[in-house]
DNA sequence: GGGTCGTATTAGGCTCGTCTAAAGTATAAA
DNA sequence: TTTATACTTTAGACGAGCCTAATACGACCC
C-alpha cells in the first residue's frame, strides 16, 4: 500500500510534468508540496524503488507508467469529490478543493463508484478540469489555450480555471468568471494585463461587465475560441 | 491539533468506558484498538499531558470533559457518516462503518454541518447509536437494555445493534432484525441461546419467522419494551 | 579550462506511532 | 504471609516523514 504522503508526491509530479514538460525538478516538488528539497531527494528515492517514478540523479523525475496510473486514481477521486461536494452538498466552486484535498487519499473505491453514479459520470470537475475515467486511461492533451495568449477582438469561451489558489477562485467567482463564460478579449495592456468583456455563461448571464485581470490569473484562465458554438463543456457550476 | 490516531484513542476509550464502566485497562484499549499494550501506556502518557485523560499508574485511564468532548466530536462525525452513506449514497446498513471510520477524522466542520443538515439533523445513525449534538454536549444513559436480558414470551423493539462486527451486521440484515424491528423471545436455550420471533419493523414487514441468535449477538442488541407502540425510534435503514 | 553560483544530494537528527524484551506491580491463591 | 500469575510499565529500537547544515555537482561565464 501507497501512504497519503507518497500519493500526494505522484499527484504533485503528475500535475507538474503535464504544467512545464518532462523532467521535474527536486525544487519543484518542493515548493509545490511546501517541503525542504532534501526532504523531496528522500522521497523520490523510495519511490524509485517502488518503480513508481524513473530519475536521474542532479537531472529530474519522470513518472512511470504504474506512476501515473496512481496520480491519476488520486486526481479521479479529487475531482469526483469537488464535483459531488459542488453538486450534491451545496458547495460553492470555489471552496471545494482544501476538503476534496483531505478526502481524496481516505475514499474507497466503493466510495468512488458510488459517487460517480450519483452525478452520472461527470467528465470534467467544477473547475473544468479532465476527471479520469474508471480505467484510469491517460488524459489526452486538451485543446484549450490559456487565456493569456489571446489578442484583442478574440472571442472565447473558459473551459478550464486553476483550482490551487483559494483567493483567486473567489475574485473569479465575484467577476462572474467560471467554466463556459464566454469571454471577449478587449484591452491587452503591458505587463500582460488583460481586460475582458463578459458576455455571460451560466455563472453571469445577462451581465456585460469589463473585468481587467492580472497577468498572472490571466495565464492560469485556459479557454477555447468561442467562434463555434459546440465548444462549450456541459459542467455545471454552483452558488457564490 | 490533535492526530487522527489520537482521535482513534479517545473514540476507544470513550466507548469501553461507556460499555464496561468507569477505569479502561491498558489491555482493553490495546485489544480494541489492535496495538500492544506499551503502545497504548505510551500514547495515554501523551494524552494525560494534553489533559484529555486522567491516569492512575497501574490502575486505569478516565477521559476529562476536554477527552470526551473530542471522543464526541469524532462520534457525532462517523455517525453522520453513516447516515449520510445510508441515505444518500445508498450504502447498506452493514457496510456503512468501515468507510465512516476512516473518514471521520478528514472531515471538516464544514462538511459536517452540510451532512447534517442533507440529513435534517438526524438523532440516531443507521445502527441506532445516538448522534452527539453539534454542541457536543455528553450523551445522556438510554433506557435499552440487551436482548440477552429478556425472557420468554417478552416483546420488544430492536433499539440498537452493534456497528463493529461486519459478520454479525450482515448475518442480521439476512436475519430481518434491523433498528426498529419488533421481536417476541420464543425461547432461552442454555448457553444464552436466544431464538425469537420476527414481527416485522421497517425491514421486514409482513414476516414471522423464528430465528436463533446466539449469546454474544443477543448481548450486543440493545432493545427496548414492545408493549407500548411509542418506544419505537424512526430510524431509516437500508437495503441488504 | 577554470571559477562561480544555483541547485541537488548527503549527513545527521527529530517526532510520531509502533514494536519486542525485560522489569515492576497488584492481587488472588496457597 | 508468602508466592504465583496476570497485567502494566520501562527500556530500547525502528520506519516514516520531516528538518538544518554541509557538501557535491553542473551549467554558464570569462
Ligand atoms: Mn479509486
Ligand atoms: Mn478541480
Ligand atoms: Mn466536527
Ligand atoms: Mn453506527
Amino acid at each position: 500500500m501507497l501512504s497519503d504522503v507518497m500519493e500526494d508526491y505522484l499527484k504533485a509530479i503528475y500535475t507538474l510534468q503535464t504544467e512545464d514538460g518532462d523532467p521535474v525538478a527536486t525544487s519543484a516538488i518542493a515548493e509545490y508540496l511546501d517541503v525542504t528539497p532534501p526532504t523531496v531527494t528522500s522521497m523520490v528515492e523510495k519511490l524509485e524503488e517502488r518503480e513508481l517514478v524513473e530519475r536521474e540523479k542532479y537531472k529530474g523525475v519522470e513518472l512511470t507508467p504504474e506512476g501515473e496510473t496512481v496520480a491519476l486514481e488520486v486526481l479521479r477521486h479529487h475531482r469526483l469529490l469537488e464535483a459531488y461536494l459542488n453538486e450534491h452538498l451545496d458547495y460553492a466552486w470555489s471552496e471545494v478543493h482544501d476538503e476534496a484535498d483531505r478526502l481524496e487519499h481516505h475514499i474507497s473505491e466503493e466510495f468512488e463508484r458510488r459517487v460517480a453514479e450519483a452525478l452520472g459520470d461527470p467528465e470534467v470537475d467544477p473547475h473544468g478540469d479532465p476527471i479520469p475515467n474508471a480505467d484510469l486511461a491517460p488524459i489526452e492533451d486538451d485543446d484549450t489555450t490559456p487565456l493569456s495568449d489571446h489578442g484583442e477582438g478574440e472571442t472565447v469561451v473558459v473551459a478550464r480555471v486553476s483550482d490551487r489558489d483559494d483567493e483567486e477562485l473567489r475574485y473569479l467567482s465575484e467577476a462572474g468568471v467560471a467554466p463556459g463564460t464566454r469571454l471577449e478579449v478587449v484591452d491587452v495592456a503591458p505587463f500582460g494585463m488583460v481586460t475582458v468583456r463578459i458576455r455571460g455563461g451560466e455563472a453571469a448571464p445577462d451581465d456585460r461587465r469589463e473585468q481587467s485581470l492580472p497577468e498572472s490569473v490571466a495565464a492560469s484562465i485556459r479557454v477555447r475560441s468561442g467562434d463555434s458554438e459546440t465548444a462549450t463543456p456541459e459542467s455545471g457550476v454552483g452558488g457564490a
